[in-house]
DNA sequence: TACATTGTTCCGTC
DNA sequence: CGACGGAACAATGT
């Protein structure tokens, strides 16, 4: 799943694939997927989603690639940027022209004869066409710190988590900090030594301490193990699993031997281990 | 077949 | 009324 530290790498092969060069040719093969805004639904398309992409970027070039949290947004050297949520299972790919992509949804041509695909099997993300003078508004809306660029101090991070809510679901509330996810989450808990379940609030000064120090630890782990080529993510076929606990119940827990656990928080899997997240 | 997965939104409860 | 939990929604591969 793309949460912060996939959708750097896909801001990075962007910025690779994409700055300098010139758009020669918009395809929108999902009109589904341009849309208003963040959003799912379909009735939140953009009414011509075709038209407005290729407006919006036909002889123009990408100037710049900005990231905060799970948010990314394409600059142009026009008026218009375009603001990019990667869903579930949203992924940029580069191919020569010609090669045809499996869930492509939206291709832009350069003028080096590269096309770059937005491509997403599950279509839960989106591309949502903005002024490019509001594009760090539309990145930032609503959302907390970045959990890379702006690592919050124990009791920074501490004041942000104040819920009686879990610390799990507290840690993937995008308001209260930007970038983790389902996976980050419980890896970084993990790290940490906290139980997922316990009350947010609950945590004492040495356990703050303990996740300010390994939520961007985590981050940048899988930064440098995920590299900067094209991504792949862990639910796909033939991906090996590299995390110590996400996906892992049953197994031995990797510090302390005891069997990974796994509960249903918010709708949503967690996994820890019983023996060391006390 | 049912499930897993995301962010958003809505609804019921306290 | 704010905080919170839970569920629904979108789509589709396994």
């Amino acid at each position: 799943m793309p949460e912060l530290p996939e959708v750097e790498i896909a801001a990075r092969g962007l910025r690779r694939w994409l700055v300098g060069r010139s758009v020669v040719e918009v395809g929108v093969h999902d009109v589904k997927v341009v849309r208003r805004k963040l959003s799912t639904l379909p009735s939140d398309a953009v009414e011509d989603g075709t038209g407005a992409l290729r407006a919006d970027w036909l002889g123009r070039r990408v100037s710049e690639v900005r990231r905060v949290g799970k948010r990314m947004a394409l600059v142009g050297n026009g008026p218009r940027a375009l603001l990019v949520h990667l869903g579930m299972s949203g992924k940029w790919v580069t191919r020569d022209a010609e090669v045809p992509v499996k869930h492509g949804r939206v291709a832009l041509t350069l003028d080096d004869g590269q096309v770059v695909w937005f491509v997403d099997p599950r279509r839960f993300g989106c591309v949502i066409p903005v002024d490019r003078d509001e594009v760090d508004t539309a990145l930032a809306k609503g959302l907390g710190p970045d959990a890379l660029d702006t690592p919050l101090a124990a009791n920074e991070l501490q004041e942000r988590m104040q819920t009686r809510s879990a610390i799990k679901v507290a840690l993937m509330d995008q308001q209260r900090l930007a970038g983790l996810g389902n996976i980050h989450a419980v890896e970084a808990l993990w790290r940490a030594g906290v139980d997922p379940r316990r009350a947010s609030s609950s945590l004492d000064a040495a356990e703050w301490r303990a996740l300010a120090r390994r939520i961007p630890e985590q981050l940048q782990w899988t930064l440098d193990h995920e590299g900067d080529g094209e991504m792949n993510y862990i639910n796909e076929a033939g991906v090996d699993n590299p995390f110590a606990v996400y996906a892992r119940e049953g197994e031995p827990c990797r510090r302390c031997g005891d069997a990974i656990a796994r509960v249903v928080q918010s709708g949503r899997s967690t996994f820890w281990c019983p023996g060391c997240q006390a």
